[in-house]
DNA sequence: ATTTTCCCCTGCCGGC
DNA sequence: TGCCGGCAGGGGAAAA
């Protein structure tokens, strides 16, 4: 579910609150939720340590802990961090885990579907720089992305072009939604070859990513379903999609009815009229 | 090496 | 009404 935009925003929400706090005890309720480490080792290796600052990888949020541990979360498709001023949020059928901080705050974590995941990277992990770049390529509102190094990372690439971007090896953080409206905005077919793109489509596409991408953060994310932010909020960047979700309707640009279809296992919107099809 | 498929899990929706 | 297949913002492992 949480894409970057929707990550950034509760990394912003939480850093605010609850950087600074020492974490009184981590409770679990879901053993998956941790898994493969134990709940009561988890526990045991955060208890007492304090805040130092909440930061975000792609779509990874990381509690970055005195003595260098980082506890690592991803909300995957239904998880939500939700935090609370007195630690009473309002009771949840779905919540796997609870941080409870000093101050008497907590922070739940509600997953539906059971996909998402608290883990530990230790500090005396060998590279944790390498740790985390195995993971996730560019981020994509750094300095670093650029239309060429955009350019460098799709060259050869046969796998349509938007199973590039969903690759967090690649580009780190698009996920479904964004990825579908970016392409629509530089008017790319999503099943493009990622390495046919010329120069002008590359900048066009990079250009794109970003602005949806921080469309997203200033809307405070997409509430299409269940996402909420730490503060139970919805979102507003459902309302500026152009295509995710609407299928059957007219192309705000152009008129042509907008199709769904399937590229890399993923529903994918796209305007006909605006994308040319490939081949 | 790259790309695709399957799987993890729960809930919802449409079709029969 | 009830059952069943398909789908849902994710990524990792295994297979191709």
């Amino acid at each position: 579910m949480p894409e970057l935009p929707e990550v950034e925003t509760i990394r912003r929400q939480l850093d605010e609150r609850i950087t600074g706090r020492v974490i009184r005890r981590l409770r679990v309720f879901d053993p998956m939720t941790v898994s493969p480490d134990t709940p009561r080792r988890l526990a045991r290796r955060v208890a007492g340590r304090r805040i130092e600052r909440v930061s975000r990888r792609g779509k990874y949020l990381r509690l970055e802990l005195d003595g260098g541990d980082t506890l690592a979360v991803h909300l995957r498709m239904t998880g939500q961090l939700h935090w609370s001023a007195n630690g009473d949020g309002p009771p949840e059928p779905y919540r796997r885990a609870r941080l409870e901080l000093d101050d008497g705050s907590a922070v739940d974590m509600r997953d539906m579907r059971r996909f998402g995941r608290i883990w530990l990277v230790p500090a005396e992990h060998p590279d944790a720089a390498a740790y985390w770049d195995a993971r996730t390529g560019v981020e994509p509102l750094g300095p670093g992305f650029t239309a060429a190094r955009l350019g460098e990372l799709l060259a050869g690439r046969r796998a349509p072009v938007k199973a590039a971007l969903l690759d967090q090896r690649l580009v780190a953080g698009v996920g479904n939604i964004y990825a579908d409206e970016a392409l629509y905005q530089a008017r790319i077919h999503p099943l493009r070859p990622a390495g046919d793109l010329g120069p002008d489509e590359l900048r066009r596409l990079h250009r794109a990513v970003r602005d949806r991408l921080k469309a997203g953060i200033d809307s405070g994310g997409a509430s299409i379903d269940r996402y909420r932010d730490a503060i139970n909020a919805r979102g507003s960047m459902q309302d500026l999609l152009a295509v995710h979700l609407h299928a059957g309707e007219p192309c705000p640009r152009c008129g042509t009815t907008i199709e769904k279809i399937r590229v890399a296992q993923r529903g994918t919107y796209v305007c006909p009229g605006c994308q040319p099809p490939p081949r």
